[in-house]
RNA sequence: GCGCCUGUAGCUCAGCUGGAUAGAGCAUCGGACUUCUAAUCCGCAGGUCGGGGGUUCGAAUCCCUCCAGGCGCGCCA
């Protein structure tokens, strides 16, 4: 998913300087008359995957090749006469393979990445790509008759994470979560809560048709018997399933929001379905898009033409019985959002629900609206497991493990890191016992604990009266080990991780992050001792310390930035 | 039947706009603690990228087709 025109801003500021090099170069090539070409490439740069081809590459002699008609290795040597690196940030460039350019950065260029990581702190790896465009990004929006359940903790964990991640990619965004508390379910649900009430009371009633069974609803109900007695049992059933699906929805409703809150994921606006029926939106919404022309009379009902937009079929907005459905409701809804001017609306919907998809976005088209203003990420389900055994889940029989039990049981880091770490569009397998377990099997304990290690060094150091040196005062060029240069290249990285995953949507790709970082931390701790505590220590050993510290205070800072992003905590002691 | 997602090492997954020898983690096996936290590190091994065709200098990546799995195809929400 490539939101490109929505994204342009700034980007990263290294590869925007490399390709503006690399543009000069091939115009000049081409202002001497050595290469010649019609129509211009943009320059594509990648991290090779092998460290030895540098820190950048890029294919664009390969690509300009056949254009040009010559080799891609005589493009490549046009275009590396060319560079001119001013700014020497570039140690080494060659041509290797068939055509690529290779550019290894100078070592002035990543030692500086330390520096504005102690000046940037909790902001390093910010930028202004979004300009401050406002975002409404809904997510979770689960139906307040019943418990949330794990599939709506992966939403929780992936909206949340998107939003920060927005967030610190300079957009204004919002979360908010839209509450379907109007309809037949609701209905449905009121009368199940009245039947367990009366039941309670020693009355033998007949369970609804379709009533939820679940054990849930017979807690609701004991709770309203011990608070309230008996008062509502004289009333008349229409009257009390009325009051019990008000105060049924009161409770659920606040459940939901303390679940949530245990993850540490707050929305700005909770938005009720309801309002939207009384108010005449829907209606309002109907003649906009009658307006338009896209609504017909069939059959007794109102439809909308969404075929007029890549869906299979035309929708119905108003059934025969004069009521709209969930859809005129959610259209109504969309509208209100697009009229609160946000630049961009995203929704992340459970797989169960992608075909619906089609005909929103119709209704976002039919409404005058361009398909680009919303953008829909659909992510697949969560299956649970325990160690070997997938825990079924059907709520038929009531087996459900809910988001708050898991929550309870693997605590919110680990829940949010494993909800995260798959992409969306994977079913994601939820291993409790390994979220649970506190080994190296589980990433979660592995990058805290190099966050933790950190911290530990940082407080040996003071103990042993090794406070952090002002930056000023620290030879950086002693830091010249090769897992010392990894790491350097990898906080160099963090920025640019932060644009993809918010170009792409796709959030889990921090968790890939936070892995490396900790990894080459682990391989730099078994490496290189930071204190140099022994009384005897040469100056020498004193410097090097000291440019230590301060690296793996960044390290400790960048993994601290990206487990912010991700809503999980940075313990300093594990 | 139609639509969406998925198929990559024994398992769970990365792999960007088509690029260099397809990468991690786990599991297995073999090593490393008188040193700032061994919740760590190092090494070995492991692959017809579901099958087949096509596009081209080059395909896990794009196109077609087939196979397998998940989800969805209401005047429910």
């Amino acid at each position: 998913m490539e939101l490109s025109s929505f994204f342009l801003g700034r980007g990263n500021g290294l590869k925007e300087n490399l390709a503006e090099l690399v543009t000069d170069a091939i115009s000049q090539a081409k202002k001497v008359g050595e290469i010649s070409f019609s129509y211009d490439v943009k320059p594509f740069f990648e991290h090779p995957k092998d460290k030895t081809h540098g820190d950048w590459a890029t294919n664009v002699a390969m690509v300009l090749a056949s254009q040009a008609n010559l080799s891609p290795r005589k493009v490549a040597d046009f275009i590396v006469k060319h560079l001119n690196d001013k700014q020497h940030f570039l140690s080494k460039v060659e041509i290797a393979g068939p055509g690529f350019i290779n550019f290894y950065l100078s070592d002035k260029w990543f030692r500086g990445v330390l520096k504005e990581i102690k000046e940037k702190s909790e902001k390093f790896g910010y930028f202004d790509m979004g300009y401050g465009k406002k975002v409404l990004i809904e997510f979770v929006s689960a139906n307040p008759v019943g418990p949330l359940h794990v599939g709506h903790g992966r939403w929780a964990a992936v909206g949340d994470a998107l939003a920060n991640l927005m967030t610190a990619a300079g957009y204004n965004v919002a979360r908010e979560f839209y509450i379907n508390d109007y309809g037949n379910q609701m209905r449905i649900f009121g009368d199940s809560v009245a039947a367990r009430y009366v039941e309670f009371l020693g009355e033998e009633v007949a369970f609804p048709e379709d009533g939820y069974r679940g054990e849930y609803i017979k807690e609701i109900a004991q709770e309203i018997v011990e608070k309230e007695g008996d008062k509502h049992f004289a009333l008349s059933s229409s009257e009390r399933s009325k009051i019990f699906r008000k105060i049924a929805y009161r409770q659920v409703l606040a459940h939901i929001k303390k679940v949530l809150l245990t993850m540490g994921v707050k929305f700005d606006v909770w938005f009720s379905e309801t309002p939207l029926h009384d108010s005449g939106a829907i209606d309002e919404a109907i003649s906009e898009l009658r307006k338009q022309g896209y609504v017909y009379k069939e059959n007794g009902a109102l439809w909308l033409r969404t075929t007029d937009f890549e869906d299979d079929k035309d929708r119905v907005l108003v059934r025969e019985n004069g009521k709209p459905t969930y859809f005129a409701a959610d259209i109504a809804y969309h509208k209100n959002k697009l009229n609160r001017d946000f630049d961009k609306l995203i929704d992340i919907w459970g797989a169960d629900h992608h075909g619906y998809v089609k005909r929103v976005e119709a209704a976002i088209q039919a409404l005058g609206y361009p398909k680009e203003k919303l953008e829909i990420i659909i992510g697949q389900l969560v299956n649970l497991w325990r160690g070997g055994e997938l825990v079924r889940m059907s709520k038929r029989t009531g087996e459900m493990v809910t988001l708050e039990e898991l929550l309870q049981e693997v605590g919110s880091d680990a829940a949010r890191y494993f909800f995260l770490m798959r992409s969306t569009n994977t079913a994601l397998d939820f291993d409790i016992e390994l979220a649970k377990s506190q080994s190296s099997d589980n990433p979660v304990y592995y990058v805290q604990y190099a966050h933790a290690r950190i911290c530990n060094i940082l407080k040996f150091a003071e103990e042993k009266s090794f406070s952090l040196p002002n930056i000023e005062d620290v030879n950086f060029n002693l830091l010249c080990e090769e897992s010392e240069l990894d790491l350097m290249r990898k906080l160099m990285e963090f920025e640019e991780v932060i644009e993809v995953s918010v170009r792409k949507l796709i959030p889990f790709r921090l968790t890939k992050y936070a892995e490396e970082l900790a990894s080459l931390f682990h391989v730099f701790y078994t490496k290189c001792r930071v204190i140099n505590d022994d009384s005897a220590c040469q100056q020498a050993d004193v410097e090097l310390s000291k440019a230590r510290l301060i690296l793996v205070d960044c390290v400790r800072q960048v993994l601290n930035n990206v487990l912010n992003l991700m809503g999980i905590s940075a313990p300093k002691k594990m």
